[in-house]
DNA sequence: CCGGATCCCCAGGGATACTG
DNA sequence: CAGTATCCCTGGGGATCCGG
């Protein structure tokens, strides 16, 4: 990218990593870990193949991600981010964190993967009865599966399908969104065609980061 | 900008202030307050006054900016951030601090403005001593003026001179910021330049924000 | 002088085809 | 699978011009 030539570190910021793509591709290996090539294509879709290509080079450049061997038998590149390129994670989370109220509507073209609904509750809510036993609630949107774990004080969250869990939330992406990040309460998310099914006193323990407590 | 036509809170975000200039537009707005097409073209140097035009339409559209006329005689537009700019504060303040570690080299080309340097303090350090006594720090780099004043556990700043500064920092601009961000120590910044004149014991005060603790 | 609008040109991005 | 090559087109850079 052109240098915006200034001497200012928000400028220096999007010198490296302001392009086109560049953010997202650094969300996808946060979410991922280490991954190949299609994977990441797969992660980005809208992507053309040679961007990403152009991309993971000025990234390696960058220093922020780093180009694997992966171990045999498989014999393929691996990409993750180095220990610099994982310092972005306050970036991606503070936008992330102000792109939510943008989440409100579906656009019927948009893509959707398990792996961003994912997110959503390790970064924008944290658990509010953190002494309570451990539980396990199942998500489910758009056919995405995802599951939180809750414990410890923790909010884990995997991708899949959850052995027993303890609360299913089944729904539209922005119904499931909006219920865990506080954007709605349970009755407006049943309103736009929310299953929840099991302990709905789980949904307490959810309580929403605001921009003022990140 | 093209949408990325993804239903991912970080994509969205980047949807609508992804765009080349748009996050330092957000950034002069929130340095300066309101203020004329005229201010923020001299605070983007480098910035095309198409460009600049076409931006603040985009940013009114999705709500960030709101255009004003300003009160007679004046007879002029005031661009300001609305309640919803201003929401941008931590992303610009997540990406700021991110880009500290690309301010250690000056690029000859750069433009440099006060108002950079004096955002500074107030984002990426905190006051050590919170119940000291007020103090006023003089800031001097590449002919730049601003002023930090410590008190009630605050950092506030200001362009412009200080009437009576208990400290003057002067040298060239990554000297005074490395002091400031923690990014140096006083030698080395004095071995690039920087003099200190006045109670250098005010700067153990400054205590640089890390990535962790913000 | 301020607040843009217009024009031209080029770099960067998008879509797709193709290759080791 | 992991990219590279190509073509096309949009968006950005730079300068100039124009109305108030």
């Amino acid at each position: 990218m052109r240098s915006y030539g200034q001497y200012c570190s928000v400028a220096r910021a999007l010198d490296v990593v302001g392009d086109r793509w560049t953010l997202l591709i650094v969300r996808e290996l946060l979410l991922q870990g280490p991954c190949r090539f299609t994977d990441l294509k797969n992660g980005l879709p809208g992507i053309a193949t040679n961007l990403l290509s152009t991309r993971l080079k000025e990234l390696e450049d960058a220093g922020l991600v780093a180009r694997d061997d992966a171990p045999p038998p498989v014999a393929t590149v691996l990409y993750s981010l180095t220990e610099r390129g994982l310092t972005l994670e306050p970036v991606l989370h503070a936008l992330g964190l102000w792109g939510l109220q943008y989440m409100t509507d579906e656009r019927p073209g948009d893509a959707f993967q398990a792996r961003w609904l994912a997110y959503a509750p390790t970064w924008f809510t944290t658990d509010a009865d953190p002494d309570g036993p451990p539980a396990v609630i199942q998500l489910v949107a758009a056919g995405e599966l995802a599951v939180i774990e809750l414990g410890d004080g923790q909010i884990r969250t995997t991708i899949g399908r959850a052995a027993e869990p303890d609360l299913v939330l089944d729904g539209p992406p922005r119904a499931v969104l909006g219920l865990l990040t506080g954007a709605m309460d349970l009755k407006r998310a049943m309103r736009l065609g929310l299953s929840a099914t099991g302990h709905r006193q789980l949904l307490t323990r959810l309580r929403p980061v605001t921009a003022a407590a990140a």
